[in-house]
RNA sequence: GGCGACGUGGCCAAGUGGGAAGGCAAGGGUCUGCAAAACCCUGAUCACGGGUUCAAAUCCCGUCGUCGCCUCCA
């Protein structure tokens, strides 16, 4: 079995071979700080989480940086709205999304370098590509020059010319081409700056991914992620800035997420349809976004509404039903039941290796696990005792794992102080029904309810659990 | 206008040449005092029109529709 990963570059499915065997280099695009993080962010942020995670399974060592651009015209604007140093603006920022991820159960990446700290090398960078002809200074700025690069636009599918004609671009008339991108802007007065050989000023957008990769990863890496969104101009300027430096191809694989939408539209900042990740998780767990996540194609775009969550919610109860204990009175399952048991286990197993092997294919994984779920209920209707379903319940929190789910299972907010009080009203109802006084016994169930405890009767006595 | 992605049952969605997964919702049943959960059962001319093929959801051409990028964006 070998995995295959969707590559953007080549339009292709290629089979998965790092540099280094075993070992894999992943630089995913984080966001720029100037804002709440909203679940768009979380969408692309938790789709390389799951691709990290099923590399780590599959036995790489996974390196993988996620950068912050900490400091950008959009950042300075609204520092100076809010009368706000900009440099504090962007720390908050980044503190409250590591704070969302930790909460989105998204595994901290190996390293989270920022633009800021990466000024020496960005600089240095810059005086080579002058250098060797690719860039030129020019009042202050320093952008780089498209045209010297004839394999500028491969990423993105598109050729100079074609953009030329139809291309709403501000020109520039004294760039020499309307496309070359700034490496380096200038200070205007009052703005963060640094000292350079150009005169005080910050880096351009795209130059600090390929100085923090260079720095941190090495020349070459091999997986580039980030949002479809970044693919032009973004992704196409990186691969432009390091290979015209290096020489050799920058990233083996680049893998992008679709956009999450909102009403119709793509969830962005600009359009203001927004959801934060903070809102988002006040009302749904980080388990339901996940699944919402892994119920679709991370490369196609995901419509996000009430309803959407409302179904991943659902799937969600559904896969926790399958980790419930043994029925009370529980004899043991008959033979060919366990042995169903067993195959079923073999089958998701290999059935869910198979599915994200393809390209993650996380959609196509989950139906593998709810066949597991299928299988341990029905042990369990069939009198499993816990000890026959351990093992099939093991796994299913295995490769729930695997893709960060967590399963919890709900639990009251003042720990189990409650449960003795709980088995008192069980024992006191159990009572009322023999004495078939139900609408009392009914009393207690829905008053339980209405506290969150739900209450559930089989032939051989009542379970419960949280809600 | 240029480049690209997509259109599968009420909803989400996998599947890219030969049996149309899975989840949610709905209906029926088992169990139950009732309820819930669980279990069993029920459903799709794969946007439309041509073509290639013994065989097409899957390949090719066209039409319609949705979305993304081309400007800051995950």
């Amino acid at each position: 079995m070998t995995l295959k990963i969707y590559n953007t570059i080549t339009r292709k499915k290629e089979v998965f071979q790092p540099l280094e065997d075993k070992k894999v280099r992943m630089y995913v695009c984080g966001p720029t700080v100037y804002n709440k993080a909203h679940i768009g962010h979380a969408m692309s942020a938790m789709v390389f989480d799951i691709i990290r995670r099923y590399l780590e399974f599959r036995g790489y060592t996974v390196h993988h940086a996620m950068n912050f651009t900490d400091v950008d015209d959009k950042i300075i604007h609204r520092a100076n709205e809010l009368g706000m140093d900009p440099f504090k603006l962007a720390e908050g920022y980044i503190l409250e999304f590591e704070r969302n991820l930790e909460d989105l159960n998204i595994l901290p990446p190996t390293i989270k370098p920022r633009a800021t700290q990466e000024i020496q090398t960005i600089i240095a960078m810059i005086e080579d590509l002058i250098r060797a002809g690719y860039a030129y200074p020019l009042n202050g700025d320093v952008y780089f020059r498209v045209r010297k690069d004839p394999d500028y636009g491969r990423l993105s599918g598109r050729n100079l010319d074609d953009m030329r004609s139809g291309a709403r671009i501000e020109v520039d008339e004294r760039k020499e081409d309307p496309l070359d991108f700034a490496l380096w802007k200038g200070a205007k007065p009052g703005e963060p700056s640094w000292d350079s050989p150009w005169g005080p000023g910050r880096p351009g957008w795209h130059i600090e991914c390929s100085a923090m990769n260079l720095r941190h990863l090495g020349e070459q890496i091999d997986i580039h992620g980030g949002g479809n969104d970044l693919i032009f101009p973004h992704h196409e300027n990186e691969i432009a800035q390091t290979e015209s430096l290096t020489g050799k191809p920058f990233a083996r694989y680049w893998v992008h997420n679709g956009m999450l939408q909102l009403g119709g539209e793509k969830m962005s900042k600009s359009l203001g349809n927004l959801v934060s990740i903070e809102e988002f998780l006040s009302k749904h767990s980080a388990d339901a976004f996940r699944i919402m996540l892994l119920n679709s194609s991370y490369r196609g775009p995901l419509t996000y509404n009430d309803e959407i969550v409302a179904q991943a919610e659902r799937a969600l109860e559904r896969l926790q039903s399958a980790l419930r204990p043994a029925l009370p009175a529980a004899a043991g399952a008959p033979e060919p039941a366990l042995k169903s048991l067993q195959t079923q286990m073999a089958a998701t197993e290999s059935g869910f290796i198979e599915a994200m092997d393809d390209d993650f294919n996380s959609a196509g994984a989950l139906a593998h696990l709810f066949d597991l779920v299928r299988a341990v209920n029905q042990a369990r209707a069939e009198g499993a005792t816990d000890e026959q379903l351990q093992p099939p319940q093991a796994l299913l929190r295995k490769l729930c794992g695997v893709l960060g789910l967590r399963l919890e299972e709900k639990t009251a907010q003042g720990g189990g102080a409650a449960e003795p009080f709980i088995q008192l009203l069980i024992e006191l109802r159990l009572e009322l029904r023999k004495q078939k006084l139900y609408p009392l016994s009914d009393l207690v169930r829905n008053r339980l309810a209405e506290l969150g405890v739900i209450l559930e009767d089989t032939k051989d006595g009542t379970s419960w659990r949280w809600q």
